[in-house]
RNA sequence: CGGGGUGUAGCUCAGCCCGGUUAGAGUGCUACGUUCGGGACGUAGAGGCCGGUGGUUCGAAUCCACUCACCCCGACCA
């Protein structure tokens, strides 16, 4: 390979960052911490915001879209949200250039907006101010709706896909009469992230809940998914959040209930965002390039032709339509790449690379023997298959590779799952990386202490976990239920 | 913001310490020919304000000062 890929086992860092630019899946701008994601990156996202789109609208869900700007006094008014949000927003205070003889443009002194417009970086603060206006009585409840957007958070240090300054995502915020609702809305939408991780991403999850410290801002409970990464590695791979009544006070969002009794609203947000391509890279790509799933692959099959000429192309091309139109029947996706400005061994390694799930090659010999042959992307494996059935058998392989990806990643993350009950034991090992299951006394003293001594924090607690009760490894004190530490991205 | 590093062809980099013809390599790009079952080979070609500004010098990619940008480590990160 001319494009060689740096390995895994030698910089897992340098890794990722060579595979995100060489398999074309975005580049940095010139903009620091901004990224162009390329029609490969883009691709794979507009799957990725396909399935969750369908997945909302099922669970009766309505799309709509927010501005861009939000004025900054709207901020301040829930005082734990600014505090998270206000080291990291970008602020709009002019609407004008002028021309300059030295130094081209610069802003016009004289275009100050009265009042400075924050970019969004996350949309609660304008969409509660809206929701007033919206929401009188219990029969405007409950409101359902998704965003998908662009928001800025001005972020030190910045990694393609995995934390950028600007990113794509959605967002859905919603409104309920009672706070039983609302719990019931935000852990509806963490299992519809965990179904699409799972059955889409073919990345194992685990659902639990966020400590006090790692809480959205502005939230009464933040639920996620983590998910652990190749290199030991967890990383948060979305989120949901129950808002309690923090933003229908904030904004005074009031609704008449059944009793002719004015109550605030309860609310949930949730988002995804273009994080998830990050998890999606880490969790099965290899030394070879990418590696998707058929779920989210834009193509899924690629057919290259061998031929010598110009003549045996067109007898390939003949060969290989009504595989074409079979397999285009069963709604596979398929690129057949018949362009005679590249040759096969270069097709090969490309389609490899971008992480085709399956390559199919035809050439004269397949012709003589009525064969093709099959190479599948996740385990590297090539057959020669007849092509009497050839739809029917990629249509199980494709199923097979999904499969396989989610298999090993959940062997990946069950071999990583370590159960300690001493801080000596979790110190010595935490470098090697993983989740560690581990009790905790429930005081935020204790994580920060762990997070100074170790690098690792809680990153979740579990609500499928084993709930017997024990001692907290660090002080000794009273536990309810392990918690699962981890370094993470 | 602190520490370190890098800016030379589309990309990866050599050259700089020790100033001196027309600034190099690999890869990529263009044309032609032979090739085509794992990133082919040959021949010919195109492509550079050596990050920017100023200085030293007969002469600067090379030395000096300033400046800008990016990368890595740290601080920061719902």
């Amino acid at each position: 390979m001319s494009d060689q890929l740096t390995k895994r086992e030698t910089d897992y860092a340098q890794w990722y960052n060579d595979l995100v630019l060489k398999a074309d899946l975005a580049e940095h701008s010139d903009v620091r911490g901004c990224m162009v994601i390329k029609p490969h990156g883009y691709a794979i996202w507009e799957k990725m915001q396909a399935a969750l789109d369908a997945m909302f609208k099922a669970t009766g869900h309505v799309n709509a879209y927010f501005p861009l700007f939000i004025p900054k006094s709207y901020l301040a008014k829930e005082a734990s949200h600014v505090e998270g949000f206000a080291k990291e927003c970008a602020v709009v205070t002019h609407y004008r250039l002028k021309h300059d003889a030295e130094q081209g443009v610069v802003v016009d002194p004289e275009a100050r907006l009265e009042e400075e417009l924050i970019v969004r970086p996350t949309s609660e603060t304008i969409i509660w101010n809206t929701y007033r206006g919206w929401i009188k009585s219990y029969r405007d409840l409950p409101l359902l709706i998704n965003q998908w957007a662009n928001v800025v958070r001005w972020e030190m240090r910045t990694r393609l896909f995995l934390r950028t300054a600007e990113f794509l995502w959605q967002e859905g915020h919603t409104a309920h009469a009672t706070r039983a609702e609302a719990e019931e809305e935000a852990r509806k939408m963490l299992d519809v992230y965990a179904k699409f991780a799972e059955e889409w991403l073919a990345m194992p999850v685990i659902k639990g809940v966020k400590t006090a410290s790692e809480r959205f801002a502005g939230a009464v409970d933040t639920y996620c998914i983590e998910a652990l990464m190749q290199d030991g590695k967890a990383l948060q791979a979305g989120t949901s959040h129950f808002l309690g009544q923090n933003f229908a006070k904030a904004f005074d969002v009031l609704f008449t209930n059944k009793d002719n009794q004015q109550e605030h609203v309860w609310a949930t947000s949730w988002g995804v965002s273009t994080r998830l391509m990050g998890a999606l890279i880490m969790t099965h790509s290899d030394d070879h390039g990418l590696v998707l799933p058929p779920k989210l692959a834009p193509v899924q099959v690629a057919i290259v032709p061998i031929a010598k000429n110009g003549e045996q192309l067109e007898a390939i091309n003949a060969y290989v339509q009504p595989m074409l139109d079979a397999l285009r029947a069963k709604g596979i996706t398929v690129k057949y790449d018949n362009d005679d400005k590249r040759k096969p061994g270069w097709k090969f390694a490309e389609y490899e690379f971008k992480g085709y799930p399956v390559r199919i090659a035809a050439g004269p010999r397949d012709m003589e023997n009525g064969t093709v042959e099959v190479a599948r992307r996740d385990t590297m494996e090539k057959q020669v298959m007849q092509l009497a059935g050839i739809a029917e058998k990629v249509e199980h392989l494709l199923q097979a590779i999904q499969d396989n990806l989610y298999r090993k990643a959940l062997t990946m993350r069950e071999e990583n799952m370590h159960v300690v009950d001493t801080y000596e034991e979790f110190k010595d090992r935490i470098d090697q990386g993983g989740f560690f299951l581990a009790h905790w006394d429930g005081t935020p003293e204790t994580e920060e202490k762990v997070k100074t001594e170790t690098k690792a924090t809680i990153r979740c607690i579990p609500l499928n976990g084993d709930t017997k009760p024990g001692n907290c490894m660090v002080t000794g004190k009273p536990s309810a239920q392990r918690v699962i530490f981890a370094r993470a991205y």
